[in-house]
Order: C-alpha cells, then sequence, then structure tokens
DNA sequence: TGATATATGTAACTTTATAACATATCAACC
DNA sequence: GGTTGATATGTTATAAAGTTACATATATCA
C-alpha cells in the first residue's frame, strides 16, 4: 500500500540495504549470490529505475562480467524468481524489487512522461478481479498490475 | 465484473455480433473500418484466443491482404487504440475485445496451461492500486490488469 | 476537382529473448 | 580430500516482437 520510487531518499542506504537483505535471504535459502547476479542487483538499485535487460547487459560488458544476452536474462531470471526483482511488462524491462525477501505481488505505478516506477502493494485476491476468478473458478497463481500515468512530478 | 472466456457459447454469434457492434461504432465516430482492419478482428474473433502478430500476419499473407509486419501492427493499433482489442502484455499477445465499445478497463485471467484468456472488468481507481496512486499524488490514466492461474477446466 | 488527411505497401532494421551445447564451479557425500 | 551430480557461466547462433522510413494510394471535405 506504500509507493516507493517518488520521493526522495538516502539512496547509498537503500542500495547497501537492499543487497544486503537479498544476500542474507540467499543464505537462509542455501541460493547462490552469485558475482554477476549480485552486479545485476546492485546495476538495478543504483540506477533506481526499469532498466532493459541489454541496458543492464552493457554495464556488465563494460566490467568484463559477461556479453551475451544469456548472461544478462539468466541473472535476471534469479532475481525475478527470487521475488529480489520484477519484470515490468509494459516496459519489457526490469527493477529491484523495493521490499526483498517479503512475499508480496506487487504494483507499478509508472509515468509515461518520465518513466518512473514505483512500486505498490497489490492483493490480487481481493477486488474484482479476485471475485471475477472465484465466480468462474480461475485459481490465481500471480498478477501482473501496472498502472500508467502521471507521477507527481510531471503531472505538475 | 463478469468473465467471458471460459465458457461454451453461440460462437457464430459471437463473431458476428461483435463485427457488428465495431463497424456501428466506427460509423458512429467516422472512423474508417477498412477490409484489413475488419478481417484483423474478424480473425481474432474467430480463433477466441490470445494471438501474436506474426500469427495473424500469416492469416493475412495467405489471403493477400498483406504481408509486412507494419501491415499488422497498424490494424491492432487502430483496434486497441480504439477499444475494439486488447493487447496482453504478458504474452505480447492480442485478443478481440468482449465488449466493444463500451467504455471500459479490461482485466485478464491466463491460463498457463491452455492460454486460454477470459476478459474480466477492473476499476483502476478503485483497491489498493487507486490507494496508493491517491497517496503519493500518481495520476493513472491506464491499467494493465492480467492474473495468471489455471482455468476452471485445466484446474480439474 | 483539388487539397489535405488518413491508410496501405514494402524494404530494411532494431530490440527483446531463447536454444543449444561446451565448460567451469559448487556442494555434499563417502 | 577426491568424486560425482547439480548448478552456474561462456559463447554462438537464431528466433520472436516491434519500428522506421519513405513511396503510393485512398478517403474526406471544402
Amino acid at each position: 500500500m506504500d509507493a516507493i520510487g517518488f520521493e526522495t531518499h538516502d539512496h547509498l542506504t537503500c542500495i547497501k540495504d537492499g543487497l544486503e537483505a537479498v544476500a542474507a535471504h540467499c543464505v537462509r535459502h542455501r541460493l547462490q549470490f552469485t558475482p554477476v547476479r549480485r552486479r545485476v542487483l546492485e546495476i538495478m538499485l543504483q540506477e533506481h529505475r526499469a532498466m532493459g535487460a541489454y541496458e543492464i547487459l552493457d554495464k556488465l560488458r563494460e566490467e568484463g562480467l559477461g556479453s551475451q544476452p544469456p548472461v544478462a536474462y539468466r541473472a535476471l531470471d534469479f532475481l525475478v524468481s527470487h521475488g529480489f526483482a520484477h519484470k515490468i511488462e509494459r516496459l519489457n524491462a526490469f527493477i529491484a524489487c523495493a521490499h526483498p525477501g517479503q512475499n508480496h505481488t506487487p504494483a507499478f505505478l509508472i509515468c509515461r512522461k518520465c518513466d518512473a516506477v514505483a512500486e505498490a502493494h497489490a492483493e490480487p485476491s481481493c477486488g474484482m478481479l479476485g471475485r471475477a476468478a472465484d465466480e468462474t473458478g480461475f485459481k490465481i497463481e500471480q498478477a501482473v498490475v501496472e498502472a500508467l500515468g502521471l507521477c507527481p512530478r510531471c503531472a505538475a
């Protein structure tokens, strides 16, 4: 319910905390937080915006961490499948999760003017969608919720 | 709130009614419902499922109605921008609208097993998303709501 | 009928994503 | 501590999705 992304904040802390939270989660769950995976997450945390896979790949390439698409896509698959990052379907882009580790259904507010993305929380089983699913007998496992519009800054 | 798509129905009628509703809407609004646009909508109504742009293009090509990607994408842009069809972001695919002409915010229930898609109705300004938007001052103009899971048939 | 806007035809290209297979590294058991 | 099976990376090639640009045609309306 809290949206993260349109406010100023202590960015160094947010990068550090994000990385540490994921690192800790990986230790607890015996997941391999390898250099490429770590760096991809760090890049997304640093940029703090939705980035295309090839844009991330360019950064990896500069650093000698991998130069071919599968390197980026595999790291992103890992991060997304464990909830450390999300794919913004509407933008074909990826963004670091604002609540890593916590089991949640993200919803995004995407500014069409400046491309800023804020992550909010949506409960798919609630509301009209949940009701429609119940009525038809559909079992929701996952949900993509993306709102497009104008962020506070661009609306002003 | 009503989901359309997981039930059996009179399909010939649904194709005919869909085309007629769109044709009438185009007349009222002075839109050009050209042969390619009409045929693309008809293909989607006939198949009654989400189809990729290139899959639609293949059919057009067989019929001599156009052979290059822009032909399909332009027709789809027209149909989507006027609400006669929708893009399913998660599938990079398109589907005929179940309520053509009516101003609405569609929500989709997508079966991950059989790829069937049902169109329901979602009000983006309601619920948690609307609340998050209000709190941050974000102005929602459009929303993508797509639930993934199992349709009644595949769940059984 | 002429001017303007809208739609189509076509070639070339960009962006996004995956398949397939070889090599390396990890992890955990004996 | 080496062996083995699973997991991760490197690399080539290719598939799938979408756009640009520009020429031509058709519709709309004064």
